[in-house]
DNA sequence: AGTCATTCTTGACTTTAGTCAGTTTACGCA
DNA sequence: TGCGTAAACTGACTAAAGTCAAGAATGACT
């Protein structure tokens, strides 16, 4: 918080000492080979110790950058996910109707979710439900930009008032939302639980 | 499974000797102790052992009736929920319109989840993505209990096609289930959650 | 350069869920 | 009643997340 004129760097110049920067070294290096690691051996076969080993840090510091190991993981993959989501978004539009926009993003994600299931089951306990109240703005921020995303699309295709746009926007996030857990949580095949959104969401839309 | 006359009981008559005696025995102490302990400590704060410890069995001995903490607190839970579930749905048909029976059944669940939040948190984490796939039978069931309910409501409205009412029973299970876990999860008021939801219900059903 | 306060780091430690090799108990049968 | 087998039980043990008191690094001020 407190700020006075050291370095004028250049256009990004909030005054970085060494500690910071070491801070900031570490936040990096924690994250990567967290990454690298989940990937590798899976996240219940990763311990917090090989990770702080393999960062270069003392078991104890790592919890000084996270709450715990979920908590890491939402990190780890936050930005992942929501470039995702931009590109999806932004690849949508170029279908026909709101349904079809809407479905090709979540068709999109199902395939981002397939990827690595198990972390994706871990992911989604901790996105829908935060163990720790620190990654709660970090969530919101997830889901709103899916969020606002369909409620663009639904407002775009004109048969909505803006009011019911908003609404028709958060039921298809439901929508979605309980589709992709049916699925990630073993209660429905990919292409059942694919095929039932799709129809709902026809349903929501109408099938123009 | 197997079954040969030996003391032929009343009418539930699946010959029990001593060894099924004290499992089910057991089986009851566990639940019994376990849903005392989580109630009066919280979920995190009992430990197995001490729920062991209170059934009279040895701390491995737990293991042989569940498969982890989380999956005692669903079979501890599940029988409850299951029978607010069906007083809900019988006392909803009083209400005249569609929407406002699933409503009375959805704050029903709002406020059972109320008593006891921590718990709810976790129950709906394992509800969701089930850590043993030996209790997605039972989740199945609580499921199944909601949406053949809610199928049912909107079949009755006689505003939808036997195949629209599938679908649209689907669509509410959706909005509220992502209702709860965003109230549950901390992302909203329960109020907040609640009127959303209604607002959303309406849309789906038309506002008659 | 020296001193001090603050912030960051650390790994030994605690706590707890869950496992497993060894033991006890129930049961069918002679 | 005694015996062999299978099922059920047990608590000492393991593994791993997360804590914390003690110590090191940094920077501010003189």
């Amino acid at each position: 918080m407190a700020s006075s004129a050291q370095s004028a760097s250049l256009d990004t110049a909030p005054e970085l000492g060494r500690r910071e920067l070491n801070k900031r070294a570490k936040q990096a290096r924690i994250i990567k080979v967290a990454r690298e690691l989940f990937s590798s051996k899976g996240f219940a076969a990763t311990t917090t110790a090989e990770i702080a080993n393999a960062a270069d840090i003392g078991t104890g510091t790592l919890f000084l950058y996270v709450r715990s190991k979920e908590d890491l993981l939402v990190q780890v993959f936050k930005e992942e996910m929501m470039g995702t989501l931009r590109a999806l978004f932004t690849a949508a539009s170029a279908e026909e109707t709101a349904a079809a926009q809407m479905m090709s993003v979540f068709e999109g994600m199902f395939d981002y979710h397939s990827r690595d299931v198990e972390v994706s089951k871990v992911l989604l306990k901790e996105i829908h439900i935060p163990s720790s109240s620190e990654r709660v703005t970090d969530i919101e921020e997830l889901i709103d930009a899916v969020h606002a995303g369909l409620v663009k699309i639904a407002e775009a295709s004109n048969a909505f008032g803006p009011e019911d746009a908003e609404l028709t926007g958060h039921t298809a996030f439901a929508i979605y939302y309980y589709s992709l857990v049916s699925w990630i949580g073993g209660a429905r095949q990919r292409e059942e639980a694919l095929s039932l959104l799709r129809a709902q969401l026809n349903l929501l839309l109408g099938k123009d």
